[in-house]
DNA sequence: GTCACTTCCTTCGATTTCGAAGATAAGGGG
DNA sequence: CCCCTTATCTTCGAAATCGAAGGAAGTGAC
């Protein structure tokens, strides 16, 4: 069943063109890869013949011939993602085109350990495949985000701050023990960004804000996402001025996680006598519209906002888009803006779209799967 | 004289390996290039052939045969660059390796509006090639920096704060007007930033600070310099925690370049009632221990180092190198690295190097080089 | 000095890739 | 409806690239 794609080199090429939407013709390959058309015409040939593509129908017309639409073939294979959270996984299978196939959140606490979380992980990975996937499609990665820095190197956690037990755990090593196939591991945020970047094709530089329970934020540079050594689009930790002074858990006064993030937020609102449970619930609140939680939202947009205008200054991004459970609440994304517009310079802020993120929910398992196909497609 | 390369694609990339000083003998490119041995031997013939190569004696064994070492050749040609300061332009010829032929420095106002600084640019370029070049090399590209931002898909100047008449005007089409050759316009300190990744081989990720009279920076992601729209690496209009409340030219309260660049100092000095000329009589003062001098300067440091921390989380270099005629300043490099040692993340820092920038003084003209050799190769 | 081993470079037949030309399949007039 | 234009895809000889084999030129051990 598990199998690694047969693929090497310009192959692997066409293939993630097609994959990724980015061409649907021989045509259309011809042009983006730069590989003459006749040479596309015989590769396609031969992935067609190993079961990776389809042909399926003409597309339309562009005044003359109408192309013959590729597609992944349905038996290509699925990638199995997870993206963990504090309290909750959210997983499931997905096509190799991203196309997600079943997602499910199962509840399960990252306090329990790399172990047991990732156990149960692979567990719920076994069950959809036998529930949704005949036994002919074969299984060609294994994806999983972590709410932690990532050593790319090594793909070991290091040093989370809100995972107990995980700190240098080799996640890859273990979940390679059970799967001899390619493994992905990786900070949530990152993959987020990875996910929202399929939703901006033709944008090549994106900064991906995640204002959920914490402040996370990833990096695409040229349409690819920037790791750095490994903590790249880390923003939670920038000193933010301020009248009082508040330790973060990272020891240092005054982060922009104790003053933005959802669960700066929810302590605020417990002081105010507001009780809530998760961040989603303070996006209940702005939109009943009370008064407290919209002007804290503000608040905290306000100061990201201050955050990313340096970020916006250095970077010049194409896009700023911002996702997170916090982000469906209106006036995040309204003082964000307004921060930026007004303190940025005019050539960093001509062109620039500050949005909601566009890849909802399953961003992150998206993301996995992007980065995954990349990666069972590097030259082997 | 004048005369495009004649080398496209993959020709291209054999010739930049060696003209980068990446490979040196015909074993070497083909590990870089992943061409076949045989090809790389073929195409390296040619390139000899044509005048662009040249074999130069032997290189050291590692234990088998002497690798014949490859140069590029006198003859293949030589670029003109230039660095526009406020006043005074740094300009030269450098053979397509990025190796200085000869460099000059000449006064030059960049008030005096861009028809005239180029002009006068063009008429030196013209008198260095008849003076130090046989006609029988020829020019290959034209290369300038300017200190200010550059609109990366027009090469025109954009909404310079101290380049009056330059607003908006068309620095490339102006020369491509004179020479019909690749043009390069690009700020001063993307410049920088490319010549000093050259003295970084091996690291991908660099931040180069550019302290002189502004405050510049250039970003260098997978090897490459960033642009963004044009803007990119900007810090110099980052606001900066402060008692009092300085208004910046930009038209923005407590800039960092308001508090932290040459000019910022040469008017604290003055006010203190020492009198400076440029930003390196500063550093005179702080060898001869002139307390206001050295604490101003440490001032300085710190307040850069405070911005670098948020980009350092975020971007994640390997390096930050600090170049300009400030940095010459022992004081300024110690305080930016303990604002980032003491508030980044452990992971950030971890194998980070801040360092003096290795370049030079002709860190910008060697940039210019490099980026034109890019230019020139690019497949036609 | 000889022998084994390593690395560098070239030779040469096999394979891949290219590119021009043509076949196929549309849409749009008159 | 027939021709003209446009675009897609395939065919086939020419050109490039590859890779295995071998020669060339070293190093180091005995």
């Amino acid at each position: 069943m598990n199998q690694r794609l047969p693929v090497q080199g310009a192959h692997g090429d066409l293939l993630r063109l097609v994959a990724t939407g980015k061409a649907e013709s021989r045509a259309e390959l011809s042009r983006l890869s730069g590989l003459a058309a006749s040479s596309v015409s015989l590769r396609v040939e031969e992935l067609i013949d190993a079961g990776l593509l389809a042909e399926e129908g003409s597309g339309t017309s562009r005044g003359g011939r109408r192309p013959r639409r590729l597609r992944l073939a349905p038996t290509a294979g699925v990638l199995a993602v997870a993206d963990l959270g504090a309290h909750h996984a959210r997983l499931g299978l997905v096509d190799l085109s991203g196309t997600p196939l079943v997602i499910e959140e199962r509840p399960c606490d990252i306090a329990d350990g790399p172990q047991a979380t990732l156990d149960r992980v692979a567990d719920a990975f076994d069950e959809l495949l036998a529930e949704h996937v005949p036994r002919s499609v074969p299984l060609r990665g294994i994806g999983t985000g972590v709410p932690g820095p990532v050593d790319p190197a090594t793909l070991r956690v290091v040093t989370p701050s809100r995972m107990p037990g995980w700190n240098g755990f080799p996640v890859a090593d273990h979940l390679a023990a059970r799967y001899d196939l390619p493994i992905l591991v990786e900070n949530d945020a990152n993959l987020m960004a990875a996910g929202e970047a399929r939703w901006w094709p033709d944008r090549q530089n994106l900064m991906v804000v995640k204002a959920g329970t914490g402040i996370g934020c990833g990096v695409i540079v040229n349409g690819r996402l920037h790791r750095g050594r490994g903590a790249a689009g880390d923003i939670s930790h920038v000193r933010v001025s301020s009248d009082s002074s508040v330790i973060c858990a990272c020891g240092h006064p005054d982060c922009l996680e104790a003053y933005a993030s959802g669960a700066a937020l929810t302590a605020a609102l417990a002081e105010a006598g507001i009780a809530v449970e998760r961040p989603a619930d303070i996006v209940g609140l702005v939109h009943d519209a009370v008064p407290e939680a919209t002007s804290l939202v503000r608040n905290a947009g306000r100061r990201i906002g201050e955050v990313l205008t340096v970020l916006v200054n250095f970077f010049n991004p194409d896009v700023v888009a911002v996702g997170g459970s916090l982000s469906a609440a209106e006036p995040l994304i309204t003082s964000i803006r307004a921060a930026v517009w007004e303190r940025c310079l005019p050539l960093a802020t001509r062109d620039l779209e500050i949005a909601p993120a566009r890849a909802g929910r399953d961003a992150a398992l998206l993301g996995a799967g992007s980065l995954l196909l990349e990666a069972a497609l590097a030259t082997p």
